[in-house]
DNA sequence: CTGAAAGCGCTTACAG
DNA sequence: CTGAAAGCGCTTACAG
């Protein structure tokens, strides 16, 4: 592997120049600068990403940290999509993605996360932050490392999507429709914070159309399909007057598609099914589902540049991305 | 931040010491020992893993690479379930993972990611390797980086799914319910090279059949949902005889479903449609969907242990993964 | 516009 | 069992 050295000896000029020049540092000849090329381009140098990281303090790396939530983050397609935003970000600024998917606890992260956060391997991190434990954020913050989270963990700087119109737009659609026995599948609260803003959203529309919240039957799931399909029994079963599910995503608005299908019962025309998250597959199952649309790329967007922006030295305003219903056929009036 | 100097001064010992004690090196009194790690706990010291990568020349950080394909990488569930087992192979040795997903063409890897390979980051790669560009491995080949492929790119090291007995065992599933007159969208053949296996097997099963392969109707898409969708209504238009469809993949297939219905045709009693991933949404569609299983966590799982027997000195056997057909009920016989 | 030199924070033969 | 010293391959003030 070809060095500085040996290209600053092949372009006859000193590591420094060379380094300089690579840098894109001004103030050269062209002379200078063709010569330096020329040597790079002769030797295939690339240039050491550690020796650069421990000298300038900069690697060019950033963490991407996707707590594990019931053990399951690996399918959940949202992941995914929110990746994908951080990468194709990152990769117009020439930043590398580290992931990582620490465990986290009442008072700790697990000792690895914390260690790679702390190893000056990386410039920045961004962390999905919506856990009740304590906040992934919490080694970077501790060793000042510029970080944004996803969510609502308090912190400086943060994108968050609009839980609560969300949740709010769900039960409006439902009620619309005329539906007021509506029952609710969700996750335990102390859970993940984005159901408790989701839930506040429904709250707020029930007050508004006089429902009472706090009797609606509610189960709760842990975000997976088998999981709405459970709770779907369970509710339908004690609670045989519901004509509406208003579940808080995607994956368990089909187990519970699924489960109505295996009672004899139909989607919509005897129980309205809405769900949350407008994964692909929802586009697809059969009736399509009406959902909420959270814009997940542009969250991961909006997360690497507010990341940029704190590495350039600025103080970015939080975000806050919208949420959009998606009407397909899942919803509609009761019988 | 605590240095090893911070901590050789605070014990009492050389920076050496510190050192070894900290690699777990044998030869050292208990006393020293204890010294040291009590000096580390009290600085709240962690390692400089650029300095470390640095001097040692390893960096404990391995390359994942997925190449686009369609610039839709992103969306393709599968993609996330190889890099759980991925991922949880490279957390139980202690590895980090950067995520790559770069361009390739006929001749050449964009040059981040040549730069990536070459930089003296990673200790090796993992990549998908299906593309009939140039292998995306062919920059840690020419740097003698360390590397395994998810695929058929020719290479000494390599996990590959049994793509072959995958398409074989559809096209048999179908033929086995009486289905002579059988469409099939692929994606073209120069596409991707694991459909170019799952069409042979697909000709092998045919042949067993006594159905002439090249006469079979077909339609290419491009992975996508839309795609199936679009493939399907062409096909049916043009060979109305037809009374089941092979999709090379479920997204695909399930665009299949959508058009069928969409034609007012029903699935599986006017039209059967088998698909190929098992993505979770597979399981859920209506009617769910008969589709073969490529144990997909397993082959990251495989890849990555593989690797690391590279790393450990090994010369570790090539694996292949069986693929398992899932029957459900987008199959049946024909009217 | 260019270079000599120190330094980033580790690891690793080599001695003893 | 422990340490002095060189070295990994860069970058960065500081001079000139």
């Amino acid at each position: 592997m070809a060095t500085l050295h040996d290209v600053a000896k092949r372009a006859g000029v000193s590591t420094a120049t060379v380094s300089k020049v690579l840098s894109n540092t001004p103030y050269f000849t062209d002379t200078t600068r063709d010569k330096v090329m020329a040597a790079v381009e002769e030797l295939g140098y690339t240039p050491n990403l550690a020796a650069r990281a421990l000298s300038s303090g900069k690697s060019h790396i950033i963490a991407v940290v996707f707590p594990y939530v019931f053990e399951a983050i690996f399918e959940d397609p949202l992941v995914l999509r929110i990746l994908e935003g951080i990468e194709s970000e990152s990769r117009e600024r020439g930043y590398n993605l580290l992931l990582s998917t620490p465990r986290l606890t009442k008072d700790n992260a697990d000792p690895h996360y914390q260690q790679l956060i702390a190893s000056g391997y990386v410039d920045g991190v961004i962390a999905l932050d919506n856990l009740p434990s304590i906040s992934a954020l919490e080694p970077a913050h501790k060793r000042k490392i510029p970080a944004v989270a996803i969510g609502y963990h308090e912190t400086d700087y943060c994108v968050r999507s609009d839980d609560f119109s969300g949740g709010q737009q769900l039960l409006q659609h439902l009620v619309a429709f005329g539906h007021r026995d509506i029952g609710i599948i969700a996750v335990p609260e102390e859970t993940h914070f984005s159901i408790t803003h989701r839930l506040r959203g429904v709250r707020a529309a029930a007050d508004e159309a006089g429902i009472d919240y706090d009797a609606m039957p509610r189960a709760d799931g842990d975000f997976g399909i088998a999981s709405g399909d459970k709770a779907t029994k369970t509710l339908l079963t004690e609670h045989p007057e519901l004509t509406a599910l208003l579940c808080l995503n995607d994956r368990m608005a089909m187990g519970a598609i699924q489960q109505i299908r295996n009672m004899g019962l139909d989607v919509p025309s005897d129980i309205s099914v809405v769900g949350y998250d407008d994964i692909p597959a929802a586009a697809i199952v059969a009736p399509p589902l009406t959902t909420i649309n959270q814009q997940a790329p542009e969250l991961g967007r909006a997360a690497a540049k507010m990341l940029f922006d704190i590495l350039d030295g600025h103080k970015p305003e939080r975000v806050e991305m919208p949420t959009h219903l998606i009407v397909r056929e899942s919803a509609a009036a009761p019988r």
